[in-house]
DNA sequence: CATTGTGAACTTATTCACAGCC
DNA sequence: GGCTGTGAATAAGTTCACAATG
């Protein structure tokens, strides 16, 4: 009787923070993989992503025992808990609803099905996209998202409409059975429980980086 | 003798938490604008973007008092305060490097200007881009970096380039005066002390999605 | 003997609660 | 009466430091 994941702690009381440096750490052991590397340490792991040793085991040892007293992390194996914990152990189909420009970015995006995702559905308003192909994804009408959804098994969505559709998308999606959103545009969506939504706004970032160069100087 | 400034704290000890609620704050303020909305409060504001009314009030006291009492917050005024704070209230001049898709994306998303950002080059390897034009926008080889960062007073730089680039560019973006850089490409790069960087990878935010769908049922 | 995992100390961030003001 | 700004209280997150371990 094997438990399948032997530490569960609730999830809800895992901070964002660290689920967020957990796929900081998968990326920086698949470059380490890359490079022929067997074994890491916490604190390697942390100099190279600015972060301390102790944060590093502190992270991980939410989950579970990974690591090796005196010898470190094994690379592939620590890949694999990583992959296993954030849920990239699998294949996950994903909807693309706005095939603008980001939308086309989206779908030419390599690193997504080097983490596990895969595109599998593209919906936009305009009818001479509609019927096309983009990339080897079918772009329908919004109109057949739910037995596309279906069909095809999708599970997340990603938004990349304009700001004052995003809502009214979000609410299809969610009406349609897909489970978790990214949402790309500059908009507050509002979800039921239950649904895991997550906001990125390019213009943000930006800003990030403006308030610190702006004060530099005092 | 109004200064400028009233309050100025060490930016420095603004969380970097804080000034991502900013950007929040700016959006939802905007979009309250353009409902026509004149007057709001630390609790609507609150509310629509889930965070408590506390927060927002501690928020904006970092950097001055912006309310008034009985009256809440006018609309117009705190999108001033706050584009001064984050500095968006002047035109930042910005370099794209990496013309492919996500670059592509980049130029033509409108959310930039909005907020005063405007890309005015765009550099490529290509040399069947180089020379060309995209939005209106002149692509460059990257030889020209130096100079054209210095032509076109360019402060900021957004990386779009392949992993295995993106820390070559990164240098020489540094090495051309740029002050800010926002990364797209999935690695931690190092740059020296004083010059702001950002980094964005799309699949960080799906993975964080499908962690908190995995653990859905417990 | 280098390195993990972890309780305890510390630091930072959030929420409470209320005085002061319009 | 409604709402801000803020000190005090609480909670959350990070670092320290060391016993345990292959």
């Amino acid at each position: 009787m094997s438990p399948t994941n032997p530490s569960r702690p609730n999830p809800a009381t895992v901070p964002a923070a660290v689920v967020n440096r957990l796929s900081m750490y998968l990326r920086e052991l698949q470059h380490l993989v890359s490079d022929g590397q067997e074994t890491t340490s916490s604190s390697e792991l942390g100099s190279r992503l600015g972060i301390t040793d102790a944060q590093v085991r502190k992270d991980l040892a939410y989950f579970g025992q990974f690591g090796h007293p005196g010898v470190g992390y094994r690379v592939g194996e620590l890949i694999k808990a990583i992959r296993k914990i954030l849920g990239t152990d699998r294949q996950w189909q994903v909807a693309l609803v706005g095939v603008g420009n980001l939308g086309r970015a989206l779908l030419g995006y390599r690193g997504f099905s080097r983490q596990g995702f895969s595109i599998v559905a593209a919906f936009d308003a305009d009818p001479a996209k509609i019927g096309t192909q983009l990339k080897g994804v079918q772009i329908f009408a919004i109109d057949h998202l739910n037995e596309v959804v279906a069909d095809k098994e999708i599970q997340l969505g990603l938004i990349a409409v304009q700001a004052a559709s995003a809502q009214k998308v979000a609410d299809l999606l969610v009406a349609a059975g897909v489970e978790g959103i990214v949402n790309f545009a500059p908009v507050t969506l509002s979800v039921p429980p239950g649904i895991c939504k997550v906001g990125v706004d390019l213009a943000w970032e930006l800003e990030q980086v403006t308030f610190a160069v702006a004060n530099k100087n005092r």
